[in-house]
RNA sequence: GGCGCAUUCGUCUAGUGGUUUAGGACAUUGCCCUCUCAAGGCAAAGAUCACGGGUUCGAAUCCCGUAUGCGCUACCA
């Protein structure tokens, strides 16, 4: 065979092989939109068998935090989107902490620089903030206005000399457009006038974003760029970056944004954002992904549970949308319900523990919790709801609600039906599930009653509720003693 | 202001010129099942495809305007 051949279909493919990043800032939590990108692109890596990796962008110091950057992992971990690069993973193209890679982007923007293709500047941000305001009251685009664009040597070492720190800027060619390929919204093109000569190095010597993340990702190899779509606009600046330095552009998809009910850009006032809070709320991270692929994508037969494994097989940039979507807790919910309804119920009891003993319910007798919520699992829809569904069946007291107190019991002929209950509980052989129905039936077929005549009482004194799991299944668990006790302390409602 | 992106039932969406009286899912309503609540089954209601022009025998689908929303226009990311 032939060497050079092998060598580049070898090349070709290494070329080829998908490498994605998801890149938060640490200046806050994971919230949806960012869980949903991290999503897409763990997903887009899953499906190619590529790499997904993690990288935190931390350059701006003064709102970056180490706790922000933990919270981020963590919300990462309990959706399940692991990676093979970035921090406590390690990998070959590290740092994956940005702040740590100024070494890196400062020599780049020396590269620039000694090419000419970017230069120094030195004005200050009174003077920048002059310049702008005076462009935009002469009706003109607020664009830096290239004074600094072709300074003598004298000239800057005046500015040096005045102790002035410069930012290095980028010489943004002003003729023809830019034109970037994007999976999700086809091609965009730009006008390169319209842009002006944008900051990449601070006077600080940090990188702002645009530099950053164009060398990182020419660095890291990035193969295709996942991001939401208010990234759009930054785009032909960092397309230009890629030219002057030398490097081929990755493939771009730009995901929708993710709105509140109100339309506005998710905030705290639209309830728990972080998505660790929804761990705490009682959803499942099976639903929250399969929630969070819903919105933006889908597929053409409209499926809509999708377990992990089935995701990641149908999953293609080629079925997200382009329109910014707001999200549905409703949805949510009812896909909570469907995974929880679903679920093994030795791991739904062991998720559901922390709630329970949470609300004060002893847990000790756990084939007993196991099976009270057993009871309700098809009723659950956020593990937080557990306590109030089973705690009437493990507590020894109980209070009665109002539907309970004042419709069922106060009903004519109540109080007739719990004290002939009584008795016959009293001198029931079998209480079983099945003995009891067997011994309620035959009764109400003696007295000639409706069976809900005499169900619907005997529940209410029982379980202090109009709603519940099976009648029977139910007086069994709770045991014939706190049964007896519950109905006389009923009749008192009884008229 | 300039530029960019978006716009199909309340919400998420299918749909890529004729198979569309615009399909599905959540939510809503009704019926069935049933000891209750759920779950499940069935059904209804809900979209003049943002608006206005074109192109075409024919447009939700292509083109052009307008409106609205969002984003960028920072030494934030």
């Amino acid at each position: 065979m032939n060497t050079r051949l092998t060598n580049s279909y070898y090349r070709r493919k290494i070329m080829k092989k998908v490498r994605v990043r998801f890149a938060p800032s640490p200046t806050g939590c994971l919230h949806l939109g960012g869980a949903r990108t991290a999503l897409f692109n763990w997903l887009f890596a899953r499906h190619n068998k590529g790499s997904f990796i993690l990288r935190i962008e931390d350059t701006d110091k003064e709102r970056s935090t180490k706790e922000a950057v933990d919270v981020i992992l963590k919300g990462l971990k309990w959706l399940g989107f692991d990676w093979d690069e970035g921090p406590e993973a390690g990998g070959d193209y590290g740092p994956y902490f940005q702040a740590q890679r100024s070494g890196i982007h400062r020599e780049y923007a020396d590269k620039l620089i000694k090419e000419d293709r970017a230069y120094y500047c030195y004005c200050s941000p009174e003077e920048l903030e002059a310049m702008r305001k005076e462009a935009r009251e002469n009706g003109r685009p607020p664009k830096y206005n290239g004074r600094c664009r072709r300074l003598s040597d004298e000239q800057r070492k005046e500015y040096e000399g005045q102790g002035r720190k410069p930012v290095a800027r980028f010489r943004t060619k002003q003729e023809g457009a830019t034109k970037i390929n994007d999976l999700i919204h086809g091609e965009l093109s730009f006008e390169n006038s319209l842009l002006d000569d944008f900051v990449i190095l601070k006077s600080s010597g940090t990188a702002t974003y645009n530099f950053a993340v164009v060398v990182d990702d020419i660095e890291m190899k990035i193969s295709h760029v996942i991001r939401g779509d208010d990234h759009i606009s930054n785009t032909p600046r960092q397309a230009l970056l890629y030219g002057a330095l030398d490097a081929a552009l990755p493939e771009f998809a730009h995901i929708p944004m993710i709105f509140g009910s109100d339309k506005a850009k998710l905030s705290k006032r639209h309830g728990a954002v972080a998505v660790t809070m929804y761990e705490d709320e009682g959803y499942l991270n099976e639903a929250m992904v399969n929630y969070l692929a819903l919105l933006g994508w889908s597929t053409s037969d409209s499926q809509q549970v999708f377990e992990i494994d089935d995701l990641i097989k149908k999953f293609t940039l080629g079925g997200c949308s382009k329109s910014a979507s707001i999200f549905d807790f409703q949805k949510l919910e009812w896909l909570n319900g469907e995974y929880i309804r679903k679920m093994d119920i030795d791991e739904l009891t062991e998720k559901a523990m922390p709630f329970i003993s949470g609300a004060g319910l002893r847990v000790d007798d756990r084939e007993r919790v196991k099976k009270a919520v057993l009871m309700e699992q098809e009723k659950i829809k956020l593990l937080k709801d557990i306590p109030g569904l089973i705690d009437f069946m493990l507590k020894d007291d109980m209070e009665y609600d109002d539907r309970a107190k004042n419709k069922v019991l106060k009903k004519e002929g109540a109080g007739e039906v719990l004290s002939d209950m009584l008795e016959r509980i009293k001198g029931l052989d079998d209480f079983s599930e099945k003995g009891l129905e067997e011994a309620v039936r035959k009764y109400c077929e003696e007295k000639g009653l409706k069976t809900g005549k005499v169900f619907h009482p005997l529940r209410a004194a029982v379980s202090g509720r109009t709603t519940g799991p099976g009648l029977f299944v139910m007086l069994e668990f709770i045991g014939r003693e706190r049964v007896m006790k519950r109905i006389e302390d009923a009749m008192k409602y009884t008229q």
